[in-house]
RNA sequence: UCCGCAGUAGCUCAAUGGCAGAGCAUUCGGCUGUUAACCGAAGGGUUGUAGGUUCGAGUCCUACCUGCGGAGCCA
């Protein structure tokens, strides 16, 4: 009896070769595997990633060939799968020349169902190395046009304009591995938390801002409809029915920002929770990142060291526990003075101003851990910010600086409780009142103090992989110029 | 919207205003332990577009296009 973690074989019972043969679809393969079926049930399906749970033993890997080298009459295909990479030894005298020859002309990206057997060996990267039996070409990539993404290095535009292909790299994929985890993390945390997870609209009658601008379309005859940039005010609706909720999707920008941080379309996850004020809200910020990172830590410190090319990166995350520090705007700016008078910042800050980005990424490089920066001015903030009570021209807000410059990764508040406040400040920013009618039920309604915050997913990717641009955070990034593929 | 940088072979980049080059990729050949392997050879160009200056422009000037980085705004 076959058992393998990850193999389909063993997981179905008595399964016989004529039943293999079903799974194949071309007759070329189907005459292959007849006569090969022996064989494959004695080399069960592995995935690379587990591969050296098979020392010794024959395993069937099915993927792609990502490098070949050759000595002579020695062959040294790399092979992927998607779950990492192993190399393959081929002798010429070990296998019949049909194979030698096949895989001495492959090209990059060719897919390949392969045999051979795991043999542990020091001079390879991961450890294990596999003696090739067996080669099975599922499709060969044409000479005449090679994959275009190469070992070497390759601008941003280029690889852009093939992000379908780029993806295949092991650093790519490494990177799109950890933003998975990341995100599975920060729904685990809420949900074994009992949030209940409430997804707002996408489609949206008007700004929740009012502020950035929005992509805009028709909708029949009810006028425009805009894309949403964030499920706030939906989800402080949910809590005041639910207690504590979160939204997880994609949020849209049409601002016309081209920076390292930015994306026209990008996912956030937005906690809200009923009678929460905004200390309390920061300890769940705090709370829910070092949850995040630990997760990533505990799954991914190969793939780190894929995507960052160095165990820094490790050492860095294992600093994130909470608490984080607090640093208040006055706080802050007092920071900032003194950076200036030092030299350390080309810009002085204008109290009562937000922070720029240098700004932001003075205060973050003082901590070796995020930094919650509370209490902003009221007037550099949104509408729907509690003021202060021992300072009114304060907003109960927090901003989420992380580490090493990669900027605000969460924005949070306490929100507004009072009908007659919030109709005010409505008003006094201009904003169409009849907009803000149902909002304005939820304060009239047993109206309760309650905070959220938002936190962007692709800029938490960004710092936690230390990524130079959010571009790569996210399978099919959309930027200012940039919508294809 | 504003500021700055760049555009030369499939890719990454060279080339004082004076013959269009290299590495990688591709093809052919060599090598039994290579790790972005290495060694030899071949093929591969409307120098982003349109004008202009000049005996002569990849190089200088003007406009435009495209991309990149940043500011503002934001997550």
């Amino acid at each position: 009896m076959l058992s393998c973690s990850d193999c389909r074989l063993g997981s179905t019972p008595a399964l016989r070769p004529t039943q293999i043969v079903v799974q194949m679809n071309t007759r070329h393969t189907l005459l292959l595997v007849m006569a090969t079926a022996e064989t494959i049930l004695e080399a069960p399906l592995t995935s690379i990633a587990n591969i050296g749970q098979h020392e010794g033993q024959a395993v069937t890997v099915r993927g792609w060939l990502y490098n070949l080298r050759s000595s002579g009459k020695l062959l040294f295909p790399t092979f992927r799968d998607g779950t990492g990479t192993i190399q393959g030894i081929v002798p010429k005298a070990a296998v019949s020349p049909e194979v030698f020859e096949t895989l001495k002309a492959l090209q990059l990206e060719s897919s390949v169902v392969v045999t051979g057997r795991v043999r542990a060996d020091q001079r390879a990267p991961s450890g294990f190395e596999l003696d090739v039996d067996d080669v099975h070409v599922q499709q060969a990539v044409s000479a005449d046009d090679p994959f275009p993404i190469t070992l070497k290095e390759h601008g941003p535009d280029f690889l852009m304009e093939r992000r379908h292909l780029w993806m295949r790299t092991p650093r790519q994929s490494a990177i799109l591995r950890v933003r998975a985890t990341i995100m599975r993390a920060a729904q685990e945390f809420f949900d074994t938390q009992d949030f209940t997870r409430t997804d707002p609209p996408i489609l949206t009658p008007a700004a929740c801002e009012g502020t950035s601008e929005l992509f805009e379309m028709k909708y029949f005859d009810e006028g425009n409809a805009y894309l949403t940039q964030s499920g706030q005010l939906y989800i402080e609706a949910t809590a005041l029915a639910l207690g504590k909720v979160y939204s997880f999707g994609p949020t849209f920008r049409a601002e016309k920002s081209k920076t390292r941080r930015h994306l026209t379309e990008f996912w956030m996850i937005e906690p809200e929770v009923a009678y929460a004020d905004l200390d309390d809200l920061m300890r769940l910020a705090e709370d829910f990142l070092a949850h995040i990172v630990t997760r990533v830590l505990e799954k991914h410190r190969i793939d780190l060291k894929t995507i960052t090319g160095g165990d820094d990166k490790v050492a860095k995350l294992a600093n994130i526990q909470a608490p984080f520090p607090r640093v208040s705007y006055d706080e802050a700016h007092a920071m900032l003075e003194k950076a200036f008078a030092e030299g350390a910042i080309e810009k002085p800050h204008e109290y009562g101003d937000d922070f720029g980005a240098p700004d932001e990424t003075y205060i973050s490089n003082q901590f070796d851990r995020p930094v919650m920066v509370h209490r902003y001015p009221a007037a550099v903030k949104a509408f729907y910010m509690q003021p202060d009570p021992e300072d009114a021209t304060k907003a109960l807000c927090v901003d989420v600086l992380a580490p090493e410059g990669y900027g605000e990764i969460i924005g949070g508040s306490q929100r507004v409780d009072s009908y007659d406040l919030l109709k005010e400040r409505i008003l006094s920013h201009g904003l169409p009142l009849e907009s803000f009618e149902w909002y304005l039920d939820l304060r009239k309604y047993g109206s309760v103090p309650h905070s959220g915050f938002g936190m962007g997913i692709e800029r938490c990717v960004a710092w936690i992989c230390g990524l130079e641009h959010v571009r790569e955070t996210i399978p099919f990034a959309r930027t200012l110029n940039r919508i294809y593929p």
